[in-house]
DNA sequence: GGTGTTATAATGTTCGTACATTATAAAATA
DNA sequence: TATTTTATAATGTACGAACATTATAACACC
């Protein structure tokens, strides 16, 4: 028996288009056209019905078929060619936009039990590093540092330098989630990270914290965390088990800019 | 003086609509619009005129309006509200994608000058660690050790795995790009990598290789490189000194996925 | 002054028409 | 049979009209 052809499938749909849940027909138009594309699973090439076809198969007009099909060209799933037709598109292999993850995120989707200890937390003099990284003038920062711990083991130390204009109280329980609370408490929306990622070995302190030996080798993150308007919010820098722990990334050649 | 509205200047581009250089009059208008929104700096929340107005002010269609406005919007230069106006949209802080690059090419773009010295090629046998990566069954594959240099400093370590079955000849100048290889010669478009950095201390080959103390702290990369359509084409390990070599990269917040 | 109703402003949806442009098929000609 | 011309297919552009929906302004009333 001969396999259905998207005609067959639209043919059988044209009564779906109503009005009855107010959804406007150049949507449910598109949703169809979308359902039968997967139903047949066509492949890029694939020849969609001319727009006269499809208008007379669902009795609407041009323009309602012609902003259907629009919007799953924007999307990337359709391709048209003056004088020639509607295609499916090549597919992209979109790469995800790497995400800024707390670290508590991070271990959860690692699989990992994800704690914290607090090591100490102190407002202290900004040191000129500090300043530069977040291009302050702030004579004195908020400084907490933390052990991070998964699944009982010690793999992570980070120090966060939080500016005092922020109003992040020092009696926060920073064993918690740093993110939350800049996003759930002082309703700080969270927005970027520049992340810079170098290798170091362990020195003596690191090793206490870590459990490991001095000259271990450990990954070295300094990461500036920014808000959603671009304002700089905090400096963290990490010390993380070379072992433990590594990095990674997709990286999309000629990936264009958003 | 009173300062120029919106209104003002599209009223002083209400001629510039031509049929002359047969560009479509909807494409024309948009460029009026984002150049008058521009010569403003109009801010986020700013009102344009209406439909109707614009419609008026160029002679043109309802609908070419709403196509020239339509545009703006996909383009995330303006939002509409039905009932309420057309208005300048947020901006949104889009983060760049990670880029793949090749090294040549990542060094170039931080001003070093880069240069390769091949230190062996053969064709070997395929460790499980490799098969792994690549998911594949080969019992040989070719291997390429080079180090790279930056102003004539070695800093990378790095060998290449790379299936027999892309006929890449043995004989190839690896001491050039091997992604201009891939691309200019085999035309094998590379798509995106997988990317894994960790920490580690620099072992006696590899001291000898990059001119570092045994136990000097290094970065290690692998990658494994796919083409466009999502096939492996080669697996990558890189060694690189930490002191003179640290990754960048930007992290966003709640990114979706394209 | 506050509340409810009506009118207006502005975008959203849908339709129909006509012509322009591009690509391909069919027909005519050499 | 090959080339040129003509016809057809299909999308692109532009217009005008009408009604729907949403938001806000204006007006009437208490």
């Amino acid at each position: 028996m001969e396999e259905s052809t998207i005609l067959d499938i639209l043919k059988r749909n044209s009564n779906k288009i109503t009005r009855v849940n107010k959804v406007p027909f150049y949507f449910q138009l598109k949703e169809i056209i979308l359902n039968a594309i997967s139903e047949l699973k066509m492949k890029p090439g694939g020849k969609l019905p001319s727009e006269l076809e499809i208008m007379e198969i669902f009795g609407v007009s041009r323009a309602t078929v012609r902003k259907a099909i629009e919007e799953l060209v924007i999307d990337g799933r359709l391709a048209r060619f003056s004088g020639k037709g509607t295609f499916i598109s090549e597919p992209k292999i979109e790469v995800k936009l790497p995400q800024l993850l707390g670290f508590t995120e991070e271990l959860k989707s690692r699989g990992a039990r994800p704690s914290t200890k607090v090591v100490s937390k102190m407002v202290g003099k900004t040191s000129d590093k500090v300043r530069e990284k977040l291009k302050v003038e702030d004579r004195e920062i908020l400084i907490v540092e933390r052990v991070r711990y998964a699944d009982e083991e010690p793999i992570v130390f980070s120090v966060e330098y939080i500016p005092l204009s922020l109003n992040v109280s020092i009696d926060e329980d920073f064993s918690k989630s740093l993110f939350s609370l800049y996003e759930n408490k002082y309703f700080i929306k969270i927005g970027y990270a520049e992340h810079k990622i170098n290798a170091g070995v362990a020195t003596k302190r690191i090793s206490k914290l870590l459990d490991i030996s001095v000259g271990f080798p450990v990954l070295i993150f300094e990461r500036v965390l920014y808000d959603a308007g671009g304002d700089k919010i905090f400096y963290e820098e990490s010390v993380c088990r070379g072992d433990k722990y590594n990095y990674n990334i997709v990286l999309q050649r000629g990936a264009k800019e958003k």
